[in-house]
DNA sequence: GTCTATAATAAGATAGAC
DNA sequence: GTCTATCTTATTATAGAC
């Protein structure tokens, strides 16, 4: 005889995470009260603290997930029957945030805070490093089936698509002008190019 | 008759912005307090609003001389004999403060300041700007000389550059296991290889 | 020009009624 | 489980003496 319904709590809490992930995105972690989240939120103070221990379990709550979908989106691209045609799906969902008005923003707001907060440093650090195996794993793949140049260190190729895929993301922060979507073809060229994928070996 | 010496004003401005620096690299610009700079400048909350008019302008100062910096690498980029060498040199300089401790978080706290603090945005914007269109000079002269491929757009590929850059920076942060001087050759051989350089045109 | 003292405000989190 | 009211603490910036 449980008094609360398990699934109801799970959707209270992501309602609230995606409320606040509006306000951090726009106002940045310290900025955003905890006022302005209840409000947006549409709950009081009391509420929230029901839910979340504190501010930092909010925002930490926002990419708890972010594991998991990396996870299955290299299952995806593992099973890809074209190893190549699977990296840059994989490269395409990482970007796939960046369609989302302030998606750039929250993730520099990440990153700012994961060098203060140690428990979101850990998320981030672990989710990093997961996604840079799998990628590594995709890329040794590639270089054995001899559609990549196998003389690169899959390790580092990887830090590097992962890098590039950080550089979308600063650049969208910094620069108003630029375009995620045309740069994707640049993106793709710097990756064949690198990678050295079809220089008809 | 004035009352101020400037020489020892700008001085003593400059003291300040660097223990200022020092502590906005490790707590962030809210987390770090007016009393925080004070201590660490050794100075008083009195003193300190003498100088500036308030927190913000403390945190753009360190950023300011940035696109004088940016404007002389530059011209020693443009001045080489050898444009491709110059590019590099050019990368190189604006990768050496990865050298100092803290500096990679300086920059996300920039970045994400940036997008708060419009003031701070026009000061970053306009040195990313410049610098951009300053490389997209030295990758259209590098294209003339057929150094380089000629065929990609110079504005574009200059925008990469600095994504490559920024890169580093972002993998700095996140990754304590990232040694950005020995990335420093992937860098390169990604840029070599995206921008077709050495292919015996 | 530098200091101490403090005004003015705001924030995160909790208590306890319903 | 949700609310209102509030406790407690911290912060930026200023006033005014030296």
């Amino acid at each position: 005889m449980r008094t609360v319904d398990p699934v109801k709590y799970e959707a209270k809490r992501r309602h609230i995470t995606e409320a606040a992930a509006g306000c951090f995105a726009i106002k940045g972690f310290e900025k955003t009260t905890t006022a302005d989240i209840c409000a947006a939120a549409g709950i009081s103070s009391g509420s929230l603290f029901h839910y979340f221990p504190n501010k930092g379990a909010v925002f930490r709550a926002i990419f708890e997930l972010d594991g998991q979908d990396n996870a299955a989106y290299l299952a995806t691209a593992s099973a890809a029957e074209d190893v190549w045609e699977g990296l840059l799906g994989l490269v395409d969902e990482l970007l796939n945030p960046l369609e989302t008005p302030g998606a750039a923003g929250l993730v520099t707001e990440l990153v700012a805070q994961a060098g203060r907060d140690e428990e979101l440093f850990e998320l981030v650090a672990r989710n990093d490093i997961e996604l840079r195996a799998g990628i590594a794993g995709l890329l040794g793949k590639a270089a054995r089936q001899e559609r990549i140049d196998g003389s690169i260190d899959s390790d580092t190729a990887a830090t590097w698509v992962v890098g590039l895929v950080d550089a979308m993301y600063s650049r969208a922060t910094i620069d108003p002008d630029f375009d995620p979507a045309a740069q994707r073809v640049t993106l793709r060229l710097i990756l064949s190019r690198f990678l050295g994928h079809g220089l008809g070996r």
